[in-house]
DNA sequence: ATGGTCGTTTGACGA
């Protein structure tokens, strides 16, 4: 199974882009962060056209994410599993494919150490964890994927100088991302790459991109069962190029492949 | 040179 998560920011401008991709690169699960559609605005049958089936979690203008699959879709959730308060934004959606429990999430920024969105970050965090761990045991097949807005360790950071003090490597939410990984998830592209300056993002300012100014911050959380049958992953980061008119998303997109 | 760029949108705001 080829399993894929790119944070596309905006599913309306980078359509044409996705398209491509899905064909050059053929996954049987790609999952979306940042649709910034409404439901109805998602173009299933544009998926549809492409052999795949979808399910999307959205209320326009910010946040969305999908699940796009041609291996089928059961038991979809829109937001968390858990039955409390619905989220107050759109930014986790559940499907099982092919007999693997997925994840599409799009972790919230936090802004800063000290604004509210921060400590927002964290709860959805620790709600995250605990939404799995109501849906699975750490037997399952399982990826929890997206943009976790965390780099997960200095060697995930272009200056890990450059970043004290704030959002994405501090240690609250390294410790929310070792949480995951005691309950048995896997950050399964580090077990194929050890080597840093390996990024997902790198914002568009500044020529960041070429400057090779990055972070990892895309992460595919898989099961044990998931991680050892992974023989491939990898990051696509020639999707990060582009002209102006067809441009890139800030995000590329991070693909594992194996026989799970 | 005290910004830089996108995408949502037409005024800022979020990332």
């Amino acid at each position: 199974m080829r399993i894929a998560t790119w944070n596309v920011n905006s599913l309306k401008a980078r359509l044409g882009r996705v398209e491509r991709w899905l064909e050059m690169f053929e996954p049987d699960v790609l999952c979306l962060q940042e649709t910034k559609l409404a439901d109805e605005a998602f173009p299933a049958m544009t998926f549809e056209a492409l052999g795949y089936d979808s399910f999307h979690h959205g209320e326009g203008r910010w946040n969305g994410v999908a699940i796009v699959s041609r291996l089928g879709i059961e038991d979809p959730i829109a937001g968390f599993g858990d039955g409390g308060r619905p989220d107050v934004d759109a930014r986790i959606a559940w499907a099982t494919c092919g007999g693997v429990r997925i994840a599409s999430c799009y972790v919230p920024n936090g802004r800063a150490l000290n604004h509210d969105h921060y400590q927002y970050k964290l709860a959805w965090l620790d709600r995250l964890a605990a939404d799995l761990d109501g849906q699975c045991v750490p037997s399952d097949d399982i990826v929890v994927c997206g943009d976790f807005n965390i780099a997960p360790e200095d060697r995930d950071v272009y200056d890990p100088a450059e970043f004290t003090m704030q959002t994405h490597t501090s240690e609250p939410e390294r410790a929310r991302i070792a949480a995951l990984q005691e309950w048995g998830l896997v950050d399964v592209f580090r077990e194929h790459h050890s080597d840093a300056r390996l990024y997902s993002w790198w914002d568009y300012r500044g020529g960041n991109f070429h400057k090779k100014k990055g972070m990892r911050i895309d992460l595919l959380m898989t099961s044990r069962s998931v991680a050892d049958t992974t023989d491939v992953a990898l990051v696509d980061r020639n999707e990060r190029k582009g002209p102006k008119d067809d441009p890139p998303s800030d995000h590329a997109p991070v693909l594992i492949d194996g026989n799970h």
